[in-house]
DNA sequence: TATTTATACTAAATCGTTTTAGCAAATTTT
DNA sequence: AAAATTTGCTAAAACGATTTAGTATAAATA
């Protein structure tokens, strides 16, 4: 019993193809097709449980509907949970969503790239790597809908949503200052990306602006690695030869648990002997007993948007850039 | 500057679509094309940066090159890294994957399988809802390759990966017992899949294996919800009701998460005031003063085993039955 | 009544591949 | 030298839809 086509829906209901295609796709009044014949051919449709092809619709019209999500851990809390909120809203309006994790690697995000590209997808989420700037400007040549997520490139313009990565890394190290640290250290990663060199930026300048200097900013960087174990050693000789900073600022989840899994390993007791403290929210920094504070992102809203503006810019609509800037929350808790 | 396609190249070498398509598809020893003609095919495709139209070959071939991984929820640590593997395998075999969370909704779980159905998925791997069992089976009968994952239908004859349920329940409750706890709630969702009626009577056997009529088991079934509020409250309720509980045990990561989240608010101390112990591992059960005990899934292990055998599948190998149930891990740390 | 217009539909081209069947020239076998 | 085989390629159909350009009949207008 192979897969049943509109020919074989025009064939029982006596009428051509071209009048079945056009009752699909509700241009049976624009091409005034009789209620009568609709109503045949919608009743068959029914029956027999027809629905047309997406591939040689797709292949007709040069339509996918379907998005391509490329981000870069799906794994990952952050990037679990804007996949999720993106492929509820994808499916809402129909969009199918293929997705992909990068795992930082430039050769399999612009392979990536190319098979979606290839796969005609519709529209693109993208969380990109530093590699793929070539790759997204072309993309932007060929005016493929498609929005940056997480971070950018400063010097190409296209559309994207992201954190106020800058103002959350600013207004948390205020804090720190606020509550007395004096001797501030700053994890983050190497990725060439802008979202973490903000994240410096605004550390940098809140140190400058509000320590009066009396306040030490110190900057680690580890390079991006799958596996922990290197870095929670980088962070231990960090630590050994820094032994008087008072507080530890994490740029990512994954480096604030890091920084838990230290903590723990020298049986340091929060806040009294170090404050620690990170970017994004995680279950972890919730629900211990000393709970993390942290800048939080709103995934949910930020993963809204995204989808948002892209439908939008699938609709063809506006050809103006729409670039979201998205306000982070400081969540003050127990641990600074 | 539209996509280029098989007939330029043909035209630009001088030579029929025929022979192009004989050369992409290694074809060409085969069919006998010389080796001069396939050089300046091949010259030419690198030049032209070809690659072929995945839709147009979609609909000739009935192959899509892609896969459906429908799971119950991406954003939770558990499917998220299942995700991870799965994608990652997938990619190096030259296939994309188009997944979706069921959030344990029927409609939304069959819609789904339609919409990849219609898609032309190659394989699916599915970690199935109650009311797909129907879907499921008419999947079978079609002959399509699919894998169930962590789950599967008793009385449905399907490949499926899923772990010892029974086992992890029950030698995890003969630990407590071992330990000397004597009134232990068993806490677990009411989704009624199978996996989770295995890990409830896997705990109800120990304790009457292993109880020797001395030790008391109890069980609390909450529904299914995403927010995890109300089933604060009715692990509130029950515990008040059965204040002489000495051992939780909860049948899920998420179940466990709340579990902390109930001792953190009642400022109970683990083991001491009450043994809080759960199914799956995650990262705030790793990384805790207290580190929680659990009945850890080997989840890489899992998916590598799904996806290796929807290859297989794919392949058109063994018709005969693929079942892989997995050894869990008790991990024992200091929750009990 | 002849002409125009509206109605209700359809034939055929098209999207970009794969694949079957076959053809002409070159080579080998009789 | 004729027949058979091999070599090297191609024409055209097919996949299943959408869409353009019509066509035949009925109704309205002149």
């Amino acid at each position: 019993m192979a897969r049943i086509s509109l020919k074989d829906i025009a064939k029982a209901a006596g009428v051509s193809v071209t009048t079945v295609s056009f009752v699909i796709n509700n241009k049976a009044r624009e091409k005034r097709i009789s209620e009568q014949v609709v109503e045949k051919v919608n009743k068959l449709i029914r029956e027999k449980n027809f629905t047309p092809n997406t591939i040689a619709r797709g292949l007709r019209t040069g339509k996918s509907t379907s998005l391509g999500l490329i981000v870069e851990d799906i794994g990952n809390h952050f990037f679990g949970n804007v996949a999720k909120t993106i492929e509820m809203t994808a499916y809402k309006k129909g969009y199918k969503v293929l997705y992909s994790s990068t795992d930082n690697s430039e050769k399999k995000a612009r392979e990536l790239l190319d098979m979606m590209k290839n796969q005609q997808v519709d529209g693109y989420i993208i969380t990109p790597t530093k590699g793929m700037k070539s790759a997204i400007a072309q993309l932007k040549k060929e005016k493929k809908p498609f929005v940056l997520f997480d971070r950018y490139f400063p010097d190409l313009e296209t559309n994207y949503v992201v954190l106020d990565n800058f103002k959350g890394a600013y207004d948390m190290t205020e804090f720190l200052i606020g509550k007395g640290y004096r001797k501030i250290a700053f994890v983050t990663i190497l990725n060439g990306m802008n979202q973490m060199q903000n994240r410096k930026q605004g550390f940098k300048k809140a140190i400058s602006d509000k320590g009066k200097g009396k306040v030490e900013g110190l900057v680690l960087e580890l390079p991006y690695e799958i596996t922990a174990e290197g870095n929670l050693d980088r962070l231990n000789e960090f630590m050994e030869s820094h032994p008087d900073v008072d507080a530890l600022f994490f740029a990512t989840n994954y480096l604030g648990i890091l920084g838990i899994q230290y903590t723990l390993r020298k049986q340091l007791s929060i806040p009294d002997d170090i404050a620690l403290v990170s970017f994004d929210d995680h279950d972890l920094f919730r629900l211990q007993k000393i709970r993390i504070t942290v800048v939080a992102q709103p995934i949910e809203k930020m993963a809204a948007e995204a989808i948002d503006i892209l439908m939008k810019l699938m609709a063809g609509e506006p050809s103006v850039l729409i670039q979201k800037t998205i306000s982070p929350e400081i969540l003050i808790r127990d641990s600074a």
